[in-house]
DNA sequence: GTGAAAGCGCTAACAG
DNA sequence: CTGTTAGCGCTTTCAC
């Protein structure tokens, strides 16, 4: 900085100023396209670090979700990240894995870089380490999976009210015996899906043909193909997320065991490509962008200073059939 | 930090040594002890900023990629964060969305974050910027595509031989009136598994059936529909890339139209989900992990100054049929 | 083994 | 409109 303002006879101050676009009505507009045109074959760039050291913001905020390579999380982190992008943040982006201790241990490399605030899909017992967050005074809003008790921004769907409307058109077409998988986490969403399930059949007087199959994470391999046989017999299966949908039919074409052709398949995400098959294909659809939206701007809004009370946003997720 | 050094009546500069785990033989342990634990107290975290402004080092590096959300590159990105986190690096992620001005955009802003490195997916003309980071001499590998001239880092597939390979084995089964499905993208990776493609048809005395169809990114949809019509007729339909698979399936879907049942559906990347269709699955493996592994560790070297030329990392696709 | 002091590159008063 | 100056929080000689 200090060469480009010798070249041009002023002062780094001065400098400084256009660089950081804050010149108007105190730049000369000779001087600041010199400064921009001399910056420029110089491929000069500001240090970021030294700004934000003095600035006390880095423009960077973080995205921590359980894993990006699953579908889900990446369309909401990519969509996170255009908008992050439109509003000049940058964004490190963080798997927890399902993992507290992975969790915990991200969380506290990213008090130290000094992001400017956090966007989180809670692991289970996330908690502790998002009031940590809110405790050094940087933003956080949690996406997908609520913190019960905590006073924290939360962006997510109706998970009950989709799930239920969901597995009540499956009753209303007749099925009944409707089992459900899901993986093995104690997590809000998985348990409202699965209680709604639960209601709607003990509704519908089919109580008994309640069925539940819980895969741990990690270990799907092993335990789907046991899954697929002992719902053999069933209508239809209801499968909680994305994530264990597609393991379980990676994991049938690589074993060679599969669910019954005239079997109705419910999954909760889109899996609208899967329709091709000669499988009843029926899922439930969230309003990924706008979850994504919602939780930036909210963010860049605490950002910026608002301190009014959390908020709790629920977006409506869309059944089809 | 002079906080927690007040408190133990040492300097600040003791507190620096034991808090960067540079006090072996320097600072009592007894001093040790009591500095870590009234930093807990504290909950103390250092200023990254501050010690990156100082150091010159961030412990960030970047990925860019065209998509998060895209399955190829969430799990590419995906397995080199999970290097870097054993590292200790942290992972600003980027999508460039093809878009060469983005592309150089970001670049920019990574120059000025002083990132350690960069790992790209350069989007077609992309030389111009990766020449710029080598130039600022930030360490950089390009994945997935080469950028030819260039002396950089490059970590890939044999796209030719593996499309080859795949194609080769439909021949063999007797296919011969094979489509090709691709984005319209110029860039290595797609060109040469069709060239494989042509070749292939070429010396089997079918290069009459050569049927090219190419699909513009982010105007899917219109044009899946007509290719799907236009290839009725063909016994395999070959997709180039996941994404165009994906995009086709839930295109047809929505639209009502379909590929004949009794086709054969070859894909580049694995789409093993999809072989409890109806349909005949073939599909090409990429070796996404220990591409990522081998990006990584080659970052990772330049970063620790390593300055010899550059290589090319070529992987083996496996073809699964 | 410990402390004092300089400085990384930038911004923001404030004075001119 | 422009320049001088102090200092963001840390690391790192170098002297004690």
């Amino acid at each position: 900085m200090q060469d480009i303002a010798d070249r041009l006879g002023v002062s780094r101050s001065t400098v400084s100023l256009v660089l950081s676009g804050k010149a108007v009505g105190k730049v000369s507009s000779a001087v600041q396209k010199e400064v921009l045109r001399v910056a420029g074959e110089l491929n000069y760039h500001v240090n970021d670090l030294a700004r934000s050291l003095r600035t006390g913001e880095s423009r960077i905020i973080s995205v921590i979700v359980t894993d990006i390579s699953n579908d889900f999380f990446g369309r909401l982190t990519f969509h996170i990240q255009e908008e992050a992008k439109k509003a000049g943040y940058l964004v490190l982006t963080i798997n927890s894995n399902e993992n507290i201790d992975e969790f915990d241990r991200m969380v506290g490399m990213l008090m130290s870089k000094k992001v400017d605030g956090i966007i989180a899909v809670p692991p289970p017992e996330g908690g502790r380490s998002i009031t940590e967050i809110k405790e050094h005074g940087i933003p956080v809003v949690t996406v997908d999976r609520e913190c019960p008790v905590l006073d924290v921004d939360y962006v997510g769907v109706d998970n009950y009210e989709a799930s239920r409307q969901a597995v009540e058109n499956l009753v209303a077409a007749g099925l009944r015996n409707i089992g459900v998988v899901t993986l093995d986490l104690d997590i809000p969403p998985l348990n409202e899906r699965i209680r709604a399930y639960k209601d709607v059949l003990t509704e519908a007087g089919a109580a008994d043909k309640i069925r539940e199959r819980r895969i741990r994470f990690l270990h799907e391999d092993s335990e789907i193909e046991s899954m697929i046989k002992e719902f053999e017999d069933c209508d239809a299966v209801y499968f909680t997320s994305q994530r264990i949908f597609t393991r379980a039919m990676s994991c049938a074409s690589h074993t060679g065991v599969s669910l019954r052709k005239d079997m109705c398949l419910l999954c909760f995400d889109d899996i609208s490509p899967y329709r091709s098959l000669d499988f009843d294909i029926r899922y439930v659809e969230q309003p990924i962008q706008e979850m994504a939206r919602k939780a930036f701007s909210l963010l860049l809004m605490r950002i910026r200073g608002e301190k009014n009370l959390a908020g709790r946003y629920l977006f409506q997720a869309r059944y089809i059939g």
